[in-house]
DNA sequence: GAGTGGTCTAGACCACGAG
DNA sequence: TCGTGGTCTAGACCACTCA
């Protein structure tokens, strides 16, 4: 038997997904929707919650509970944001020396002066993606590493989990909406870290794509 | 300034990670603990939310709430998962006709004759993955598509959200915990599409790495 | 049957936003 | 100042697990 909250929940989502309810749009405050759907206050906003954390309304604070646009989906893939046109980037430069998990990420030894570049993205007003970018020092310059010599290899790890209180608001999304974290390293021939970045991209209008290729020789060794 | 939740959760957090509460260790009853943090029920069960949604507690109802063994992580590459030691595949083999997402996904007609091969992956008795995969029936065989002639081209989406009731069940996975979800799409030199395969990994203990190489060709271009 | 978590109620009080 | 959402309380009742 499903429960009043996932009944209310459901019942928003089609109103939403129907258009009873536009994007924008402001929902009845939440005693009037109480009344509404014959349930206590913290029933309903459990209902509210659910819709939260799934992307579709988001929660003002003074101001009502809103439908949210359904911004067009940002497609990570090989180290660039798709589509890029109406992108409009920040960035920020900060000098600082390795620590902590930096340490490992860039195979450097403590207190090794790095450079950090954040990265801030915004579509249409709102943010979209965050990045913080970190290269040693001596490497730094306005050049991107991919586009440097001597680059011959990246990894890139890719996590799901709920943002930090810091990712969440300065990316304005909720704290219980899912973040697509990348970690990104690039090597050169000999092995050497030139960049290590972290990037989050809330879930629900991000994705990444990776496209692998098989050369020829490769087809041509099979049976 | 902290919420009560947020302080609760701070410290159970910390004596989790300082060993005071051990893996497995049952935590003591919400009633119980609400009176050691002199708050309401309500209160002390947002906070144990909030370590559920990060993975670090499991509730089950009639017994009490446990703190989650740190299994070892599950990496996602090339399409397989490492370690591959110590895991165990349950496969459950289906014919059906496609219909719905499918239909582009794997870019037939629909109704088009498909198998489905689940995939459910367990690591020491606890469900870890669980894979839905796609073939034209035509083409289904006992062999992965990889190891096919033909196979060209992989294209992998990968995005963060909260799983389906029925994924966090067969996972027994909190519905609050973040899942990487893992599209694979397989080309062969024509643009057939061979296989599509959906993947879904708790984001607690998994994650997906993807890493290209730069032939020497492509460094000998460059100034 | 005793003890556990799951759901829900009907409020109280505080903090934020806009006029 | 007023209406909004944010947090919290002190319970009630149900469902599940285990002895």
């Amino acid at each position: 038997m499903p429960s009043l909250r996932d009944t209310i929940a459901d019942d928003l989502r089609t109103r939403i997904a129907t258009g009873h309810l536009k994007a924008g749009a402001r929902l009845p405050s939440e005693p009037r929707l109480a009344a509404q759907y014959k349930v206590s206050t913290p029933t309903l906003r459990n209902a509210l919650a659910l819709l939260q954390t799934e992307g579709l309304i988001e929660k003002i604070h003074g101001k009502g509970n809103f439908v949210r646009h359904p911004l067009s989906r940002l497609t990570y893939t090989g180290g660039r944001l798709t589509p890029d046109t109406d992108l409009h980037v920040t960035i920020r430069t900060t000098n600082l020396r390795a620590s902590g998990d930096l340490i490992p990420l860039l195979k450097v030894p403590s207190h090794t002066p790095l450079t950090e570049f954040l990265y801030l993205t915004h579509q249409s007003e709102s943010p979209r993606s965050l990045a913080r970018i970190y290269v040693p020092r001596d490497l730094a310059t306005a050049e991107l590493p991919r586009c440097r010599p001597g680059w011959a290899e990246t990894r890139e790890t890719i996590t799901a989990r709920i943002p930090t209180s810091e990712e969440a608001s300065t990316l304005r999304i909720s704290s219980t909406l899912a973040v697509l974290a990348i970690t990104r390293v690039a090597y050169d021939t000999t092995g050497r870290v030139i960049e290590a970045a972290r990037l989050v991209l809330p879930g629900d209008r991000a994705d990444a794509l990776f496209i692998t290729h098989r050369t020829s020789e490769e087809r041509g060794t099979e049976g």
